[in-house]
Parts: C-alpha cells; structure tokens; sequence
DNA sequence: TTGAGACCCACGAATTCCCATGGTAAACCC
DNA sequence: GGGTTTACCATGGGAATTCGTGGGTCTCAA
C-alpha cells in the first residue's frame, strides 16, 4: 500500500557510523511520489532547529523557484542564499539495507545525536533530536504522550542522548 | 548521486607546496557537469573576499549573461567588469590526486592562508578562508556552528591562520 | 645553485560495501 | 483459532575501498 503522502512517527537511531534507517514506509512514499530512491535534506524551515527532507520533485522546485528569483543577478544576496539552498541541502543516497550517511554538517544542523525522531508531513518529513521536539512550546499533549513512550519503551532519558 | 550541482561544505588544508584537495564529490558534479576535469576559479562575486570556481559548462553561461548584461556597450565600466571577472580568472587543472595548486595570486586574492572552506552554490562553488567566513555580517548561526565545530575539531585557532 | 612545478608513491583515517542477526508483524496451515 | 512459519525491518560488524595529505624525485628556467 503504497501512498502518495508521507504519514505518522518513527523513531530511529544513529549508530556508531552515523547509519540512520529511513523508516520503510516513508521509503515507499519516496519511490511512490519521484519515481526514484534520492532524498534531499536540508535546514529546516523557518530557522527551526531540525532537518527537513523531502523527494527529487520538491528539490526541483525549490531550485526553480530560486532561479525565478534570482535570474543571472550579480547581487550578493543571491550567492548567499544559493549557499544556504545548495551548501546546507544535500542529496544523500539510501542504500540497499534502506539506510542513509548522516554527515557532521547535518548532524549539526539539526542538533542530532543518537536518536531521530521522524515527523511527517505530506509533502516532506522532518527530522528531530527527540529532545529538541518535546521543548517545542505548543505541542500537542497526545504527540508529547506518544513520544515519550517511545522513549522510554527504548530506555532512553536525555542524558543519554548528548548533546553536541 | 552526485546530480548536477554542487553541494554541501568542507573543510581542507593547503599544505607546504600551496597544494589543495578539492572535495571529492565536488570533482564528481564537475566532471558530471562539463563532461571534463577543468576549473576556473577567480574572484568572489558580488564583491566577496573569497574565490568562485566553477566549471567550463559555468565559465561558457557566466559569458553569456555578461553579454546580455552589457550588449555591445563600450563604457569604460564593461571593461573593468570583464577584467575582473574574466582577466582574474584563471584555469586550473586538478591532478591525479584530485588537487589543485593554488598560485599566490589566487592566495592572494581570496585571502586564503593554510585552510580552505568551501561553500557550494549549485552552479558554482566559494573557496573561503575560513576565518574571514566567520567574520561576514549577517551568516545563518546554523552555518556557524558548523564550521567552528569542524575548526574546533582540528584543534584550529586564528593563530593558527596566519592574516596576510 | 636554488626554487618552482609536475609526476610518482605511501600511509592513516574515514567511508562504503556486503553480509549477519534479532525482533516483530504478517501470512499461513491444520 | 491457535500455533507455526515466513517475510521484512532496524541494526550491528568486518572487510575493502576511497580520500585527504605528506613526502620524494626529476626537470626546467632563472
């Protein structure tokens, strides 16, 4: 049953190689949306302290609608966000186990450490220090609830997930 | 996976004879880009203190825009534009080894001592040095931090980064 | 002679590839 | 329906490769 959108939670963990397992649902969506196996993570938007991922169709168009911003201009201000769109961004490959290479470039950008906490979102997904998500103010009671008893069906409390 | 672009950052070192490693997925996206191993590398646009480097497939649509820009114009104004954008700029070859050497006019002109912090932009890539990275008004704090981790993480300091 | 540039080889660390395992949920069968 | 089998998923580890970097040598020109 493979859907269009991306849908529910995870949580998943890092290990010592920074080898992160995408959940295989969202692997589905992936293949079922762009017809490939690419991912595309970047910072999240708005400033927010995690990571955003999403599939070779929305890249496409966040590149497109740079350019129509942009044209060939000589300004500043255009090299600096193409530094923010394609430094920050990158494409990262899944492989064979349904695995992905977290970089320290991403690791920081979205303040990971041990654990990710996978938050869908239709059209792309999010990647979170579960630690990170539950500071969040305005957070869904049911959400908090639900995570935290991901987290402590696995035995983790903040202290062991360092932050960096 | 290297698509068509150049991604992400890194961070590398210049060693005794000014030899420099280009990032080996960076020389990936050039060859995928232009079909060939060669670089230009110049100024910084825009009016940066660092260098732009880019491809040929670049180096041949930075040429046209230049052209569209200015028409046939003979104000005195094109041609400083062209010498600096052009006249500046100079091919490089990349070695077996994946590396470059970097003149001292080059040095010189991106202000570059003993490490190199690239920056992809998609069509094209920064070579900065890193401290004067850090020093540019207005950077993204995500972005900071990923680089004082990465100098911190070779036990770098200014000292260390001789200011010409 | 000295210094810069072009090859060449060498090494350690990091990354990638490939195979193994345990657990969980779905499928199957009597 | 209860028990068993199968399939798949998240995760771990070792081996093999790649990458960034250092250093030697040879040549040519100043």
């Amino acid at each position: 049953m493979s859907d269009e959108f991306f849908h529910g939670y995870a949580l998943n963990a890092v290990d010592a190689k920074n080898r992160l397992s995408i959940p295989a649902d969202y692997r589905d969506a992936i293949v079922a949306r762009s017809g490939d196996k690419s991912l595309y993570i970047g910072p999240g938007h708005g400033g927010a302290d995690c990571l955003m991922a999403y599939d070779k169709s929305y890249d496409t168009q966040l590149i497109a609608d740079y350019r129509a911003r942009h044209g060939s201009s000589t300004e500043r201000s255009r090299y600096d966000e193409a530094s923010l769109l394609f430094g920050a961004a990158a494409p990262v490959k899944i492989d064979d186990a349904g695995r992905i290479v977290l970089s320290n470039t991403l690791k920081d950008l979205g303040d990971i450490a041990g654990h990710v906490w996978f938050v869908a979102g239709g059209d792309w997904f999010e990647m979170w220090n579960p630690w990170r998500y539950l500071e969040r103010p305005g957070l869904d009671p049911r959400l908090i609830r639900i995570l935290r008893r991901e987290l402590e069906a696995r035995g983790l409390d903040p202290t062991s997930e360092p932050a960096r």
